[in-house]
DNA sequence: CGTGTGACGCGAG
DNA sequence: CCTCGCGCCACAC
């Protein structure tokens, strides 16, 4: 099975927006689009789940949640639940599948749509 | 080159 | 709370 050759450009975007949700630190968590404005690329947050799937190292892709606050999985996938006790285990509160932002958002100042309770 | 698809985002009902 | 629609962009066909 060969791997599918990214072109150089889609390379070199999935690299920055790895680099930034790297920096996401323990504890907190970052939605799709804030990613992408990060790495540069506002306005293109499928590109961060894009970056995610062709990923194979340890990154910590379950700091990275929709701007709502909700798992992007299916909430009854085996995906959100495995993203929801990694991130109980780093102490972020995962309640119906959903994170909240208020307490457990990286950097809300950048960006914060839904900045309720 | 047109179309469909998606670990997205946001506003309207 | 929900669903729909539209914008967005890379990629498979």
């Amino acid at each position: 099975m060969a791997v599918k050759p990214l072109t150089e450009r889609t390379e070199y975007r999935y690299l920055r927006i790895r680099a930034v949700v790297a920096q996401i630190p323990v504890g907190k968590v970052a939605s799709y689009g804030q990613v992408a404005a990060l790495a540069g690329f506002p306005n293109n947050a499928r590109l961060v789940s894009k970056a995610l799937v062709s990923d194979n190292s340890t990154l910590p892709w379950h700091r990275v949640i929709r701007s709502d606050g909700k798992i992007a999985f299916s909430d009854t996938s085996s995906m959100a639940q495995r993203q929801r006790s990694r991130l109980e285990s780093e102490g972020v509160a995962v309640t119906r599948n959903r994170v909240c932002l208020s307490r457990f958002l990286w950097q809300p100042n950048l960006y914060h749509p839904c900045d309720t309770d």
